[in-house]
DNA sequence: TTCGCAAATATGTCTAGTCTTAAATAAAGA
DNA sequence: TCTTTATTTAAGACTAGACATATTTGCGAA
């Protein structure tokens, strides 16, 4: 008895992508095993391949199974399991928590680029860059602390922007999308200014969220988010 | 001319991915603008209306379109950007990076449960479970502290299992898969046992990845891994 | 004006094919 | 035995068409 139920008719790929991952937790498929290919699983569900297909990938964008053309589908030795972090704009999420959003600009100015900023962005340092710090408050607590470089030459018409009253990030997502960005997540301890703007100790450990992007021109903006102490983030699986 | 150059015979729909990219990038499609329907680009570019579908759903994935049924595509007004991780094994995450990969049992025990971990797993707190605690090392340097919370009634077998020449985490993925899990990112300050075992000073910020995964069961595991102090984890869009 | 119903419509999903392509395997040759 | 070449296979990608389904929108009645 391999059929249980009736095949819903709306939803059979979901169907089936549940399906194959029940089997393959049960062991039914055991790890490395290959799996029937897609023309047999199509007439086992008396379904067309492509939904077999949709099913499959799926699963295999999700690391549970490794396809590879005419070596079939298996069940991942190693199951790799990604998880999607969606990051929303500040306002966004402070609000979401049901809190009244307000920042402060602490300062906006045009520097020469650090040379630490430099080889991220692939630019030259000492070349004169957009430099912003703010902080973001939720319900007047610091949220998150802001460290910006926006390069103006990816960035038309950023020259003319005051940010005291607009939120860099909402205006960059909304005026200078990016192709392609770079993010990654570690921790450190807190500066003497981190930890005053923050109203936090010196030396509390914060999550930093460093995100870095481009568009064809060159690279836009590269920005450092200090969390506040105790912030967690979350991702779905 | 809207046609620039040929549409390539082989990927199609990824090649009308980037069209679109593009003249969203371009603004020639404005936050909140309604895109064209499915219909009329399968014209433009004289593919299928199940091609642009699929780039379409891709981008609406990337979080870059809103799309919804008889109301149309919208360009996003708020691209929240997705970005996935991937959550190898720290074996493999170790031998990647060219080093030698070992690791050290801390302690292997059954205890009862802590409050705080209790309700996160939904258990209630003074539950019997079993408790790990190891360090993984890069050619003999600390890389990664793991403290575990297995549930043996959630996986049968784990009981017999001796996780001195073991890895926790390998055992689990490939004999107790999960249905479900629970990620979140956090930084803390090192503790007197974290600072020790991972030969870094108290105090030192650690990037703390904690896990929580079930199966149909119940839930199976939960996890922190404290990372050496300096590592990034990246993410990508 | 407002509520409720019916028609219109764009996306969602699926089918039964076709053709392409990467790679495992078998066959042929050196 | 080793290497090269041809064959085969299973996934990848696409098409043209059909039907399902969530919303929007317009119309008519209360």
């Amino acid at each position: 008895m391999t059929e249980r139920d009736a095949i819903p008719s709306s939803g059979k790929a979901a169907y089936i992508t549940e399906m194959v991952r029940r089997r393959i937790f049960e062991k039914e498929w055991q790890q490395g095993d290959r799996i029937p290919d897609e023309a047999e699983l199509a007439a086992e569900f008396g379904v067309a391949r492509a939904t077999v297909n949709k099913a499959l990938q799926l699963l295999a964008d999700e690391g549970l199974l490794d396809r590879r053309r005419r070596a079939g589908t298996r069940v991942a030795i190693n199951p790799v399991r990604k998880a999607t972090i969606s990051i929303p704009i500040v306002r966004e999420q402070i609000e979401a928590a049901g809190k009244r959003y307000s920042h402060r600009l602490i300062s906006q100015s045009h520097r020469p680029l650090p040379a630490q900023h430099a080889k991220k962005l692939g630019l030259s340092a000492g070349e004169v860059l957009i430099h912003l710090r703010a902080v973001h408050y939720g319900d007047r607590q610091p949220f998150q602390l802001e460290d910006r470089w926006i390069n103006p030459r990816a960035v038309p018409g950023i020259e003319e922007v005051d940010f005291h009253h607009l939120n860099a990030n909402e205006w960059l997502v909304r005026n200078a999308p990016y192709l392609r960005a770079d993010l990654t997540f570690s921790a450190c301890n807190a500066g003497a200014n981190d930890a005053r703007l923050l109203e936090t100790e010196p030396e509390q450990a914060l999550l930093i969220l460093n995100r870095t992007t481009w568009n064809d021109i060159g690279p836009i903006t590269t920005v450092r988010l200090a969390f506040h102490p105790g912030y967690a983030m979350s991702a779905t699986t």
